[in-house]
Order: structure tokens, then C-alpha cells, then sequence
DNA sequence: CTGCTATGTCTACGACTGTAGACATCGCCG
DNA sequence: CGGCGATGTCTACAGTCGTAGACATAGCAG
């Protein structure tokens, strides 16, 4: 429960503004992954980073502001999503099972955003913050037509997964065999990234209809 | 003052305890879903229920068990998901886009749980709710094997939706054409019902990896 | 009518929140 | 070596939170 948050041991922190701040960051990050933007208090934050409370207004100007730091911060690595589109429903799937499974227990941006979506405020940083980000970059490298509102609908379903089983935690889901979960969101992701959501032609479903 | 007592037909309220707790409970399950657990104070409960915060611990026991027994109340009904196995697919879907839509701002199960699950607590409680209520009822009318954890995927998936188009409110996917959504989602549905998470014989995955 | 108990209100407390202003100290520059 | 700005801390303040105990009142039993 120390402080530590980077530091070697021995050097105590040096006066340096930059990554002080970084620091904050960082510890905002984490602490509002773990308790979200209402659960998170600043002394909390400042604590995680060794400095004061104050320090972080300071830096910041406010914990509103700090949270939208941490937010564009957070989304920016493409951590589920793979870039190629070529693979995008493999990779995405496979990903997503295992970051979602009860071993990783990684800092993730879905459950910063998760725990964050109560708070009005948060919420609306959080919308900003995936439009600059995820879904911008996913309505890129989607095929065919309406790509955002499909990104979108691909987005729900990944933080869908993230919010049963890593903030709810359901019993079934979360103990979920990997292999039989890559594949079950394999086939669903591959419907969302094949389909057009307006096929004017015939009725018929791609695919998934067959009962096999 | 009791300025109104909130009613405003049936008469100022008279010494009815069953009443009473009734009109809490309502307050609650509203309050609730708009601020989440964390964000609705006893004393606004109370307020939209015309007493004062006192009397809500004296009938309820504490914030925590009125928020269990918001959430036991609030998941009883079915709200998404069919009753009946043969129109699962379609009816889910068509349910879940109008419900979702902007225009509908009704009180919501989901959107409760969504606003709620930041506080570990009533994360828990929640759990217990789904468990008992939709997630029971849910696994007994989904057809095929291993359907626990397919009915947890699909309330994920639900739960995805109703986070993006109610919650977080993400442009594309709010403006999203119904016809369109209701397709969209049906296909999605109908691969968690229609596919076995588990399909070890001998051929291939049952549908959608065809490009077509 | 009197009295009693269920029903509801009032005051208050300790803990916590985000934030503002005043104060202290480190480390570079002359 | 001596300041001096940058960096960080301390105290404090309104406000809200959940909750506890004492107090008031309504409505029924006798």
C-alpha cells in the first residue's frame, strides 16, 4: 500500500515538475479505473502518486479536468482492437477473452470508463473521448458501408464482455472456457464487421441461421 | 413544511406504512437508475417519495438494503427478453432498439445496473439480481448446451447496447436507423442462441466464418 | 373521552468531499 | 554565497453524506 509509483526507493522525489505530474497521471489512471470518477477522491489520487492533494489542482486545475486527462490518456494504446483489419475479428476476440478472463487484471480503459459512466460529466468526457479515439479509428479500418454506428455497435459488445466479467463478474461468463469464448465472439464480431446493417437485398441472415 | 406529499389525486398521504414504504421504494428504483448507487443520496429518495431520510432507514434498514431490494424489485420484470423460445431472436432485438431508442427515456433495469455498478457493493448486489432473476430465466429458456454462460453473453451484449445508446449516448449509434439496429441485433442474438459455445465434432465452425 | 403505539419529523454528529489561499523549501542562476 | 522563482505542503472552509437518538403526532382501542 506505498506510494510507489515508479520511484527507485532511495531517491525520496526530486523537484521535477514533469514527472510529478506524470505521476499523478498515472495514479489518476489507476485510481479511477479501480473506483471510478466518483469513487476516486483527489487525496486518494495524490496519495497513489506520493504528492499532496492540492498538488493536483495544481497541476490540473480540477478533478474534472484530471479525469478527462486520464480518459484521453487511457483510450489512446489500441489495447483490444486490432489494427489489421485483415484479422480484425480473431485478434479482437482473442484479446478481449483473454484480457477479460480473471487472471489479467490489468488497468483497461473499458473499466475505467465502466466504473466512470454514472457521473454526467464523466460520461460525456468519456463519449468525447471515444469518438477522438476508438471509434474514429475503428470506423477507419471497418469495411463496407455505416461504418461508425457498426464500430459502435462493435464497442458495445467488447464492453459488454468487460462489464459481466470483470466488473459484475457472473459466475458463467467469467469461468467461461477461453477457447469456447474466442470462438463464440469471434462469430459475433464477425457479423457485426461483415454485415451492413442496411442489406437491401434478400432477407436472409449471412449466416447463423442454419442451426447446423 | 412536507410542501405536497407528492401525491396529488389520491389525497395527502395518510399514516399507511405499506403505502409509505411503497412510495420509497418507487422513489428509489428512480433515483437509482437516474444517479446510480452512488449518486442518489437517501435524502433525495426520500424527498421524491414526500418523507424525510430518516424514515427510509427506519423502514429499509440502510441505503444498502434499499438498494437491494430496489435492484430485487426493479429485475423482476422482464423488460428485454422474450418469454418465448421460438420468437427469442426477434423479439429481443425489436424490444431492445425501440427501448434504447432516444425517444424512450423510461426507467430501465440495465440503465440502474450501468450507473450502479461502480460502487463494489452494489456491484455485488446487482450480481445477485441478475443471478437470480435474469440470468436463471434466461438459461432455462435457451435452447441447446452450456446455456448459462450464453445467457450471460447475451445480457452482455444487451447491456453493451443500452451502456452506449441510453448511457454514454455515442452519436452513431443513437441515431442509428431502428429497422436497421433491429436487424443488426437480431443476427447478433441469433448466434448466441443458435451456436453451442463448445461445438467440438468434426465440422467447421457452424456459420459466419464464410466471408460470403 | 383518555391513552397508547405506530408512524413520521427534527437535530445533530462525525466523516468525507473538492477546492482556495497562505506558507515552506528546494535548486538553479547571478 | 545570496537571492528567487519553481515546486510542494498545511490549514481551512463550506458542503454533502449516511445514520443515530430524541421528539412530535395521528389514529385506533378501551
Amino acid at each position: 500500500m506505498t506510494a510507489d509509483t515508479g520511484e527507485s526507493g532511495d531517491g525520496p522525489r526530486r523537484r521535477d515538475a514533469a514527472a510529478t505530474r506524470e505521476a499523478i497521471l498515472n495514479s489518476a489512471i489507476e485510481a479511477f479505473t479501480r473506483l471510478g470518477y466518483d469513487g476516486a477522491g483527489v487525496r486518494e489520487v495524490a496519495a497513489g502518486a506520493g504528492v499532496t492533494a492540492m498538488l493536483v489542482n495544481r497541476y490540473f486545475g480540477s478533478k474534472e479536468k484530471l479525469f478527462a486527462e486520464a480518459v484521453d490518456r487511457s483510450f489512446a494504446p489500441r489495447t483490444v482492437v486490432s489494427d489489421d483489419p485483415s484479422v480484425l475479428s480473431e485478434r479482437t476476440a482473442a484479446r478481449l477473452a483473454a484480457r477479460t478472463s480473471p487472471e489479467a487484471d490489468d488497468l483497461d480503459p473499458f473499466v475505467l470508463m465502466l466504473r466512470s459512466v454514472a457521473n454526467p460529466r464523466a460520461a460525456e468526457i468519456i463519449r468525447a473521448g471515444i469518438e477522438k479515439h476508438v471509434g474514429r479509428h475503428l470506423t477507419d479500418i471497418l469495411p463496407g458501408p455505416d461504418a461508425a454506428p457498426r464500430a459502435e455497435l462493435l464497442l458495445s459488445l467488447i464492453a459488454g464482455v468487460w462489464l459481466m466479467r470483470k466488473v459484475i463478474a457472473t459466475p458463467a461468463l467469467t469461468g467461461m472456457d477461453q477457447g469456447a469464448l474466442t470462438r463464440q465472439l469471434h462469430d459475433l464480431i464477425e457479423v457485426i464487421v461483415a454485415t451492413p446493417p442496411d442489406t437491401g437485398g434478400g432477407d436472409g441472415a449471412p449466416a447463423a441461421t442454419s442451426p447446423g
